[in-house]
DNA sequence: GTCTATAGTGCGATAGAC
DNA sequence: GTCTATCGCACTATAGAC
């Protein structure tokens, strides 16, 4: 195995990958929505109210979690929960499209070589350490895209098919180089999205086994690897 | 790429995977329960319920959807349904715990070969061809499964680490006899099971591309064997 | 800005006619 | 065996006190 072209530790070093982060955009882009007039309160209640909805989630699922569950879960009362938001749906569309945008924008910034294999192994990298730091938004992203509302489902091009996409880009541009010898594309990069899918869809798997996630990063560019000689 | 072991008509034709059959079993099961007599009549209007849960569930999920739901899916009362089983969290048991079964029998019953490489790619398509005839019971298998109470999700183990282990067993074997050069046969064992999941959760995107089973198996086939070599 | 109390709705489940 | 009608409850959302 090669060497992996950024450690975990380098990733997070490099920019603010928290979930409050995320809740301070959340704040910003819906700052007419929520009635708190001190930014900061603001955010430290939604940043409460955001991980209780992804842990209830996660358990439960998003509809079967009630505005109960959720005051119980943040110590704050149903009537205060009301002026971080409008309706259960709307937290829930506030939630999804901010987690999109800011997942995407560091998918983006980390993958910047011009040398096709390089950049692979850094997208690789940079998406598996990004649902290492936040894997319950990624698994909320997944279980729950049902929840969007038809309107949204078919405007916003889902996170999966964006990421899917970029990875096409890259294996064809290599191809074009001559560097990968590969017959489908397309295929090849569903089956990388599969993969890296699988790191946040079953973190119970891995916990137990003695394995973190720079050794899957390794073990998912050599198994793409070997199918690209 | 190889011949495939069997053609997925082939394997149509050598037993009767049909969701019917499945509630056919149902019935047998949970003979006490149902309170219809006739067994034929119960296991037509199960058919009815079981098919209008998968499809209902698929939407919005098996929480979200109501008994009002059903019963107007299924053109049954919601007093009738009640004769079918005695509360909504049974019979999301009942199918779980049959389906479950179902599957696993057809998986085992397919790949029967003593060679570590064919039987692999016999387990391959089994799962492929299986989870191709009846999409829908996978991916309620996939997607509900943290409705299961704790009890049983902790005594049974669920169908996906069931699988994983039968996989795994072929690539431990397959090393052993010298004939698969792989490091970690649990992490290839669940990088299968992922590209095996792909084609079941994300059917929406493998419709629209000129693909079918048969050349997704090849390419899975391909792209595991790149690694075992 | 947060609380309690409650309005209004839709849920799972059941009883009793046919 | 299936229907209609309805019970009691939990839900989302809101109004008004503090």
């Amino acid at each position: 195995m090669d060497r992996l072209p950024f450690t975990y530790k380098e990733f997070l070093s490099k920019q603010t990958i928290t979930l409050e982060e995320i809740c301070r955009g959340l704040v910003k882009t819906n700052r007419d929505r929520i009635n708190i007039k001190k930014e900061e309160r603001a955010v430290q209640n939604l940043h409460r109210i955001v991980q209780a909805v992804l842990s209830l989630s996660q358990t439960k699922g998003f509809s079967a979690m009630s505005l109960r569950d959720l005051s119980q879960e943040t110590d704050l009362s149903m009537g205060a929960l009301y002026n971080y938001f409008n309706s259960k749906e709307e937290l829930f569309q506030m939630i999804y499209t901010q987690g999109r945008t800011s997942v995407f924008d560091t998918l983006e910034a980390n993958a910047v070589a011009s040398d096709p294999e390089l950049r692979l192994q850094q997208s690789i990298c940079a998406h598996l350490y990004l649902s290492e730091a936040l894997p319950r938004v990624f698994s909320f992203f997944f279980m729950e895209a049902r929840n969007l509302p038809a309107q949204l489902q078919k405007n916003i091009i889902s996170l999966e098919q964006l990421t899917e996409g970029f990875f096409e880009e890259i294996l064809q541009e290599g191809k074009k180089k001559k560097q990968f010898a590969l017959e489908d594309t397309q295929l090849t990069a569903s089956a990388i999205k599969a993969l890296l899918q699988d790191w946040y869809l079953k973190r119970y798997k891995f916990s137990t086994r003695r394995l973190n996630v720079e050794k899957y990063a390794s073990f998912v560019i050599d198994f793409v690897g070997a199918n690209l000689k």
